[in-house]
RNA sequence: CGGAGCGUAGCGCAGCCUGGUAGCGCAUCAGUCUGGGGGACUGGGGGUCGUGGGUUCAAAUCCCGCCGCUCCGACCA
């Protein structure tokens, strides 16, 4: 993509709303725009982040054995009456009445709705186990939105509904989740940690957050610094092992890992110097409820020997829109954004110092076809901008990578390769350049 | 939902106390020069001062209502 094309309304200063560092840099960098409390247009470039993100948490869904949906926003209210949540929910949900003063309502989660889509078609425990996930637009009315997109009204979020004929496959349901998630995070450079939690209005008796730690995060944690140093990009991908799913869970939750609520000091303090103390970010929450939503609302199947089963279910969230503030709470210095290159809107920019001088428009022009060819969704800077703004441009935005292409690089046939995390620089050929940013790190 | 604050150009702000021509910086447009960390100069464009009412010869400014947004607290993916 150019720059000079590209919808990119970056700020030089801070919107005076926004209080938090992620907020702050998603305003500057184009990322989204507010149109209401909580409720936020995404700009191209934050729309590539959340599609990165959210494609993430499909693959890893997927690999997991979920299968992919989607339903709608809007429900109607009938369906939350046979849970009884419509009552009990409150103020948070939003409601709506149509034309015909027909109660309907934005969901804010979809229990009720996908229990009614099982019981519409489930007829057998052959149709068992079954998790069906979707990334959808939620709408919670929240009293106090805030953080910009970690505390919106409507998000992003993506829900996975569990169905098992025993709790002993529910239980195997719960695991595999658990783990996707831990996968799921780990990919984006994140190290989520798994908190026991109480399971709230969901309901049901087993129940855990994944928290990342962030100085800004909402809520206190205290954690085993043996969790952090455990490498969670290692952990198995047989989803079909049920002992080695369980085996796997036992040692991720074998570790002292406790929100505020929770905390026991008495216990932490057993852990001696390894206890640290951090705030954190909910970024995952996963829930075991049973048969709450199915026996509420009437659905079963016939087991092997002509008996009912009530299913047991359990749903598990991933707040996908913010994580992208979160990403960036975790991920940023003084100059802006840092992406993990797994996220990053794009995998390179390219930065023309001097546009109209021949040898750097051909040096970059070429770069820029080369990056694109290897796949590496390039970003050229091909405005005629002063150095000083494109420089303070691309570090806001936070590419991975940044390629100079100077009239002293021209000159010698030389790119400045420079390593937006580290800020490392040095002097390269185009194809050791290329072949730098295409090799693993 | 309790407490506090703020709404003036796209963004950041001044002006309000003490009523009298709506201003500054950045951004933007045109041009010239510049060219390796938000460069310089010249000349432009852009505002029913959140909104409704009141007081007044006169309201961004004083008074009242409403709306919106933010922060602190209690609640939440």
């Amino acid at each position: 993509m150019r720059l000079s094309q590209f919808f990119l309304p970056t700020l030089r200063e801070t919107p005076t709303e926004a209080q938090i560092v992620s907020h702050r840099l998603m305003l500057r960098a184009g990322m989204v725009r507010q149109q209401a409390a909580g409720i936020y247009s995404w700009l191209p470039l934050g729309h590539r982040v959340l599609t990165r993100i959210a494609q993430i948490v499909r693959e890893e869904q997927d690999r997991s054995g979920a299968q992919e949906i989607l339903m709608p926003t809007i429900q109607p209210a009938e369906l939350w009456r046979e849970s009884g949540r419509y009552e009990d929910y409150g103020k948070e949900m939003l409601r709506i009445t149509d034309r015909h003063e027909r109660e309907m309502l934005y969901g804010p989660t979809n229990e009720e709705m996908v229990t009614e889509i099982a019981r519409a078609s489930f007829r057998s425990y052959r149709d068992l186990p079954r998790n069906l996930y979707h990334i959808q637009w939620k709408f919670r009315d929240e009293v106090r939105p805030r953080f910009g997109v970690m505390r919106g009204r409507e998000f992003l979020m993506k829900d996975a509904y569990s169905f098992d004929a025993d709790p002993a496959g529910a239980r195997h349901s719960y695991n595999k989740m658990f783990i996707a998630y831990l996968r799921t995070f780990a990919r984006m450079g994140l190290k989520a940690i798994p908190m026991r939690a109480d399971t709230g209005p969901i309901g049901g008796d087993l129940s855990h957050e994944f928290i990342i730690l962030a100085e800004t995060g909402e809520s206190a944690v205290f954690v085993d610094r043996d969790f952090l140093d455990q490498n969670l990009l290692d952990l198995p991908v047989d989803y079909d092992d049920v002992a080695g799913m369980q085996a796997a869970v036992d040692r991720c939750t074998g570790f002292y890992a406790a929100t505020d609520e929770k905390h026991d000091p008495a216990v932490a303090a057993k852990l001696g110097d390894r206890l640290v103390g951090a705030r954190g970010i909910e970024v995952g929450h996963i829930f075991y409820f049973g048969t709450k939503y199915s026996a509420a609302m009437g659905l079963s199947v016939q087991g092997p020997n002509g008996e009912k089963i009530v299913p047991e279910m359990g749903s598990y969230g991933i707040g996908v829109s913010r994580l992208v503030g979160a990403l960036i709470e975790a991920n940023h210095d003084d100059a802006g954004i840092v992406w993990p290159a797994a996220v990053a809107p794009f995998g390179a920019g390219v930065i023309n110092l001097r546009v109209g001088d021949a040898a750097c428009d051909a040096m970059a022009g070429d770069l820029y076809a080369r990056l694109r060819a290897a796949g590496l969704d390039p970003l050229y800077d091909d405005r005629t901008e002063s150095a000083g703004a494109k420089f303070a441009n691309m570090d806001l935005i936070g590419l991975p990578w940044q390629l100079v292409v100077g009239p002293r690089g021209a000159k010698a046939g030389t790119v400045e390769v420079k390593d937006r995390r580290s800020g490392a620089k040095e002097e390269l050929s185009l194809d050791a350049a290329l072949a730098k940013l295409t090799s693993p790190r």
